[in-house]
RNA sequence: GCCCCUGUAGCUUAAUUGGAAGAGCAGUUCCCUUCUAAGGAAAAGGUUGGAGGUUCGAGUCCUCCCAGGGGCACCA
């Protein structure tokens, strides 16, 4: 429909002021105001302005003469009034028959939205936790995020490769082993891995806060990891093991899946190669007993990338997993989902890829805010002060429990079901509905909140519709073979126009790599979906074939529901 | 000190990339013998941190200031 309005108004502009323009230049665009309160018509232009600025003339009079000749030409009834607005704006309303008609050829589509294959790869890294230590609040962001999008890219016909990065290597396992050594108990650690670990992790930090003697002691564990010590490799892998258990019960909470669990320690045996690539490359220097990579040229510090007692970093094992992933999966794209404070090291890391004359445009750091304590500080794990995930989803599910236990026509065993489905979906939403960029200083009461713009409201409109499919007894065979053609209420079309931009939002969502589009607009749509079914009667409406046609739009509208959710990561239920 | 990000209603925030500031929560009113009240309807709440500038048009771009957060070589 838009294409038709922009084809029609570049006639228009060509028929008016044909001579010297170019029309590729001008970027007409049309916009879609199909949820604004205040009636600007169905789509609107401000080309009006654009044109103003070539023709030197004002906006509200091109305006009018564009709104004269479109009207002179002939488009039988496909609008139904053209105004010009404000100071020059074009708003268009079209015939509402014109939706029905592109609804009906959309109802045809069992897949409306999802793209065919396109031969494009790309690589999402989300979540990548740190072993030996347990989730907090701050993986949520990352790992939702990260999950969503790698969904949305998958619907949109990529080849999505979902890749857990894990933090299995470095000197904080030098500490953790050195604490182990220290104070550890293999009776306690078999018995509660995590907590045994993270406090050991914790008590170490502190004391080497005291004693300066402890974290050399740290380091020289990690050292002779490196360097393949027996005993502390065994170590090392039983940390790892008992880390990745854990996590994968979160994981299933959250139900988000991986297809790689490659982490740091697997380029370990690259760091020696890299090291001399860098070197003989003359993009790396010795200095000060360490080798760094100076960075002036993009006005970034220089970067570290062997430790002058010869341990690898961080960024050394990524400058290897990058090399690794360009070679062994040719990405059309890579995306590090990752929090905002690792600016640096991937403007570094990105910078040093192109030294290496890697296509970086290929790479994008999808930075997303910190969780902050309530003392709006950053929350730190060796500190201790840290807000766990599992605690965070258990409570939600808690809550949901409650507010579901109160629905007297549901068994214990579906209560359980539906609390679990919307505490995680309730969780997951808050964040996902938000801008990434922002920082979230966390509350309790706001992480889980089951009302107003909540996944539980959306979760809620669609258990809704599936009661009244239910009552309807309709089948639905008998349902695909309805077509809309009567209803023209203004909440009916509403809801169709909803529908139609469904695709737009998510090519939208998926660009710009945010899921807040997505996210908002199933809100948008449940809202209208709600005002719909409180002011429609559906199964007491008196005409069959109204009725009918009633069905099929909520039952198409679920759909999008469902679809839009489950793309979010979030799942519906019938009850609730 | 240097670099990056942020500042919108009491609180949490949206705004399709420069187009006509929109929600939720809290507070004030209404609506459960009527398809699930985790809902619906109504009103109220804003000089978009401040000052300049660019533009027909700025929450959005530029400069300066104020406030908050993050990062800055042997952590990840």
């Amino acid at each position: 429909m838009q294409n038709k309005i922009l084809s029609i108004l570049k006639l228009a502009i060509k028929e008016k002021y044909s001579k010297n323009l170019n029309l590729e230049d001008l970027n007409i665009e049309i916009e879609s105001n199909f949820l604004d309160k205040k009636d600007f018509g169905d789509f609107s232009t401000n080309i009006a302005f654009k044109l103003a600025g070539i023709l030197k003339n004002n906006p509200k009079l091109i305006a009018h003469d564009l709104k004269e000749t479109i009207l002179k030409q002939n488009h039988k009834n496909f609008f139904e009034k053209i105004e010009v607005a404000g100071s020059g704006f074009l708003n268009f309303w079209i015939n509402k028959d014109e939706f029905l008609l592109e609804f009906n050829k959309i109802l045809k589509n069992k897949n409306f939205g999802k793209q065919k294959f396109k031969n494009k790869k790309i690589i999402f890294e989300y979540s990548d936790p740190n072993i030996a230590k347990k989730m907090h609040v701050g993986h949520l962001r990352g790992t939702i995020i990260g999950d969503a999008l790698a969904n949305i890219y998958e619907f949109l016909g990529y080849k999505v490769i979902r890749w857990n990065y894990l933090g299995d290597w470095g000197t904080q396992f030098g500490y953790l082993i050195a604490a182990y050594k220290l104070w550890g108990n293999k009776t306690e650690l078999e018995k509660n891995p995590i907590n045994t670990m993270l406090k050991l992790y914790i008590r170490f930090h502190h004391a080497m806060k005291k004693n300066p003697e402890l974290k050399k002691m740290g380091q020289e564990e990690f050292r002779l990891l490196e360097l393949k010590n027996k005993e502390n490799l065994k170590l090392w892998s039983w940390f790892r093991r008992e880390s990745i258990l854990e996590f994968k019960k979160i994981y299933k909470l959250l139900n988000v899946k991986f297809d790689i669990w490659i982490g740091e320690s697997f380029y370990e045996k690259d760091i020696s190669k890299i090291i001399n690539l860098l070197l003989n490359l003359k993009i790396a220097q010795k200095n000060e007993g360490a080798i760094i990579v100076p960075l002036e040229k993009f006005n970034l510090p220089p970067a570290l990338i062997l430790k002058s007692d010869e341990a690898s970093l961080y960024l050394t094992r990524d400058i290897a997993n990058l090399i690794f992933r360009f070679k062994k999966f040719k990405p059309d794209k890579i995306v590090y989902v990752v929090g905002n404070e690792q600016t640096l090291h991937f403007n570094q890391l990105f910078a040093i890829a192109q030294l290496l004359n890697l296509d970086s445009s290929k790479l994008i750091h999808l930075k997303y805010g910190l969780v902050l304590g309530e003392n709006k500080k950053k929350l730190k794990t060796r500190e201790g002060n840290l807000i766990f995930l599992e605690d965070v989803l258990n409570k939600a599910i808690k809550l949901a429990f409650k507010i579901v236990n109160k629905n007297k026509n549901l068994t214990n065993k579906q209560k359980e079901k539906i609390a679990q489905i919307v505490g995680i979906g309730a969780i997951k939403y808050n964040d996902l509905k938000e801008h990434r960029r922002n920082n979230i200083v966390f509350d309790w009461s706001k992480m889980i909140d089951l009302r107003g713009q909540s996944a539980p409201y959306i979760q809620y409109s669609y258990a809704r519709i599936q009661s009244i499919l239910k009552k309807s007894k309709i089948k639905l065979s008998e349902l695909n073979k309805v077509k809309i053609k009567n209803l023209n209420s203004e909440l009916e079309i509403n809801l169709i126009k909803k529908i139609l931009i469904f695709p737009e939002i998510l090519n939208l969502s998926a660009k710009n790599y945010l899921t807040s589009y997505l996210a908002n607009y199933l809100y948008e749509l449940a809202i209208l979906l709600n005002k719909f079914y409180e002011t429609t009667k559906i199964l007491k409406e008196k005409e069959n074939k109204i009725k009918l046609e009633r069905l099929k739009l909520i039952h198409f509208v679920s759909f999008i529901l469902k679809t839009g959710l489950n793309l979010l990561g979030i799942e519906v239920v019938d009850k609730m």
